[in-house]
DNA sequence: AGCGGGATTTTCT
DNA sequence: GAAAATCCCGCTT
């Protein structure tokens, strides 16, 4: 698995990662979705965690890049980025939202009330869905039992740039990213 | 269809 | 002590 593409800045990587699939193992069973929606961070960033430096929480971000970083929010969600950029540079790609290929079985195991789109069309639900906690913090994603898996580049007309979701600093820089017409994108403009 | 509040913990000021 | 890269439910138009 050729990961170089991660070395690159939040901003370039966020729309390269738009088509490539996250294969969870699980109870010994495996899942595979598509990622349909990235957000970037950078440490220059005001809405990132990484903006006021290197802390206890957001060490994993200052670390190499292809691997989890999970943060605990509002008291009750979880959401996961990939780290991306050169060491110690501070940027990463949160996953917005996911569309299950396979293993669907598995994913409604963890969100038995939801159906459809609901499964996994939002930064909280794909953790709870994949099961993605705080002990994944740090984990590897060339390694089981969660993998990043690379494809081809998308095409650039599916690809939609936008504002963030759900920040309050920084709101107008376009840093969000998603597959055109993709029902598990969260929201469309 | 849209708005508003509650849940609930980690982190930093 | 308050805010936070959110989600879900219930009430109002």
């Amino acid at each position: 698995m050729n990961f170089d593409i991660l070395n690159c800045s939040a901003a370039e990587v966020a729309p390269r990662l738009l088509g490539c699939h996250l294969v969870r193992e699980l109870d010994g069973q495996t899942a595979t979705v598509k990622i349909v929606e990235t957000e970037a961070y950078d440490q220059t960033d005001a809405a990132s965690h990484s903006h006021k430096g290197r802390t206890p929480r957001t060490d994993i971000m200052f670390g190499s890049a292809g691997y989890l970083y999970v943060y605990f929010t509002y008291g009750m969600h979880y959401c996961c980025n990939v780290v991306v950029g050169e060491q110690g540079e501070g940027a990463a790609v949160l996953i917005r939202a996911v569309e299950p290929l396979d293993g669907l079985e598995l994913l409604k195991q963890r969100r038995p009330l939801q159906t459809g789109v609901q499964l996994t069309n939002g930064p909280a639900k794909l953790c709870q869905a994949l099961d993605i906690t705080k002990q994944m913090n740090g984990h590897d994603l060339t390694e089981a039992p969660l993998q990043l898996v690379l494809q081809p580049p998308v095409d650039q007309a599916d690809i939609v740039q936008t504002t963030r979701i759900g920040i309050s600093q920084a709101k107008n820089v376009p840093w969000r990213f998603y597959l055109r017409d993709n029902p598990f994108v969260s929201k469309s403009t």
